[in-house]
DNA sequence: CTCTTATATGAATTACATATCATATGAACC
DNA sequence: GGTTCATATGATATGTAATTCATATAAGAG
C-alpha cells in the first residue's frame, strides 16, 4: 500500500466544497461561473477546489471560449460513490453525527 | 448524496496513522500493543486511531483477556482499497508529491 | 485487595488544509 | 492595444483534527 497516495486520495475528497462540486457535476458538465451560481459560492473557492480535483484525476476540463467547462471523471467517481453509499447506509448514524460538529464534540 | 457522511468517510481515512493501522491489519488481526510495536508508535495515538476507525465501521474489536484484538472489516476495506489502487496507479505521480510535503509546497 | 500490564479517555498544543482577499492571467470584443 | 468578463493563483488568517502527555479504567496475577 502506498500510504501517502492513499492519504492524498482521501484528503482531497474530505471537503464539503469539493464534494458539492462532485455532486453537482455528476448531473452534467458546468463552467466555473455556473458552479459558483448553483452552489452560491465564491469563484476563487470553486477554482481552488477544481484545481485540486483536476490534479488528482477526479475531474477534467475543457476550454470553451472565455469559459472553462468541468466534468466528472466517471471511471473513478461512479464506482467510488456507489461503494461508499453502501457503507454510509449502514453506518449512517455515526457518520452523520459529524454534521457541522467538531470531532471532539460528537463523542 | 449525503454530503456530510461522505466527508466524514473520507476525513477518517485521510490520515497516515489510521492508514498504517489499516495496512498492517490487512495482514491479520493484532492487539493494540502489537500494533504499537510494529508501527513504532505511541499507544495512545494508536488507541485514538482505533476508536475512530471502529466508530465508523472500518475495524472490529474483540476482548481477549487483558488484550483487545482488532481486525479489519473486509466487506468495506477490500473493495475500497482495490478501487483506489487502480486510481492511484494512474495518478501516482500527482498523488505521491504529497509525501511529507504540505499542500501548498507541492504546487 | 494490591500490583502490574493493557488499553482507553481527556485536555492542551501543534500542525495543516481551507477560506478569504487581493491580484494575475487569459480570451474575446471593440 | 485597451477594456471587460471568466478563471486561476498567491499569501495570510482561520478553523479543525491529530498528536501528545497525563490520567483513568479494566483485567489478570499474586
Amino acid at each position: 500500500m502506498i500510504c501517502n497516495s492513499y492519504k492524498s486520495f482521501f484528503k482531497i475528497l474530505a471537503d464539503d466544497c469539493k464534494l458539492n462540486v462532485i455532486n453537482i457535476l455528476s448531473k452534467g458538465p458546468l463552467t466555473v461561473s455556473e458552479l459558483c451560481k448553483k452552489l452560491e459560492c465564491e469563484q476563487s473557492r470553486i477554482s481552488h477546489c477544481l484545481q485540486a480535483l483536476k490534479k488528482f484525476g477526479f475531474v477534467a476540463s475543457q476550454v470553451k471560449g472565455k469559459h472553462r467547462v468541468y466534468s466528472l471523471e466517471p471511471k473513478i467517481m461512479v464506482p467510488l460513490l456507489k461503494l461508499i453509499d453502501e457503507h454510509v447506509e449502514k453506518y449512517h448514524r455515526n457518520l452523520c453525527k459529524c454534521n457541522g460538529v467538531t470531532w471532539r464534540e460528537m463523542k
